[in-house]
DNA sequence: TTTCATTTTAGTAATCGTTACAAATACAAA
DNA sequence: TTTGTATTTGTAACGATTACTAAAATGAAA
């Protein structure tokens, strides 16, 4: 188990963004709790510690950090967007059954394609669905 | 150029679905145009030859066709869901600039995880945005 | 052909995630 | 303090999708 060594402030400051009450709820949020929240989730999470907290606020902060790079945004089904505090390029499996995300890491090179050689490649984005371990136990 | 047989009510035979006037048009319009269209742009189109066409029929029947796996659901962006007449495995490419949508073959067994060697994998999404090669000469 | 049950469609209202906007509040420099 | 700017809040609006119901089409039986 890797300890997470968090300094919310600093990372916000090395960002540029001034670090309110708000953005550090949202962003330790994010970090201690891995797990691919919708925006609603944190919302609702955060409203037992910031109880005045706004949903415009939660997707304001969201889309200021995706902008700055600090998280990821993540459309892995047709309706709510998910966002990652994991930057680094890895790849999710989604269980049809739990709805958990799992995150799984790749070697994006591997995956080459010729067709794409006069294509600029900014983004990758790898996600399968299927049954998780857990859930095939049951 | 790869000519396209078509037999559009055979099709929707075969996958015992009754060929109405609706669903022959859908399924035709997915075949000759092989371009990751919305349910908008479908209902758009389709209003010429069939002026009574409704929104929901569109969307019941691509629901329907994705069920029979005569089609696939594509989820690329947040907001709108795009259909696929290619069922078999393919890559995308987005370019972010035309925001047209490109297909590209690829070696799914390349993508390898042992993290998931206990998961029962269904489905795998591939997908890269940035700026594809017409784009890039202007 | 008529009848009748079933399937399919159309039209509209409702839902839900997100965005836009304007007023209120917090902050920081002068 | 005063003043300007950044941030937050609350509400309205938006857009894609879903839910629902009545109407129309279909197809089999009588
Ligand atoms: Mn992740
Ligand atoms: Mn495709
Ligand atoms: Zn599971
Ligand atoms: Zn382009």
């Amino acid at each position: 188990m890797k300890p997470i060594y968090i300094d919310i402030i600093g990372d916000l400051k090395k960002s540029n963004i001034r670090p309110s009450i708000q953005r550090i709820a949202i962003l330790k949020y994010l970090k201690i709790n891995q797990s691919h929240p919708t925006a609603d989730q944190i919302y609702t999470h955060l409203q037992q510690q910031v109880p005045t907290i706004s949903k415009s606020t939660i997707y304001n902060t969201l889309d200021l950090f995706a902008e700055s790079g600090l998280i990821r945004t993540l459309s892995l089904e047709g309706n709510e967007m998910r966002y990652d505090i994991i930057t680094e390029p890895h790849g999710h499996f989604i269980c049809d059954q739990c709805r958990t995300i799992f995150n799984f890491s790749l070697t994006l090179d591997s995956i080459k394609s010729d067709e794409l050689k006069d294509f600029k490649i900014i983004d990758k984005t790898i996600y399968y669905k299927g049954i998780c371990a857990k859930c095939l136990l049951v």
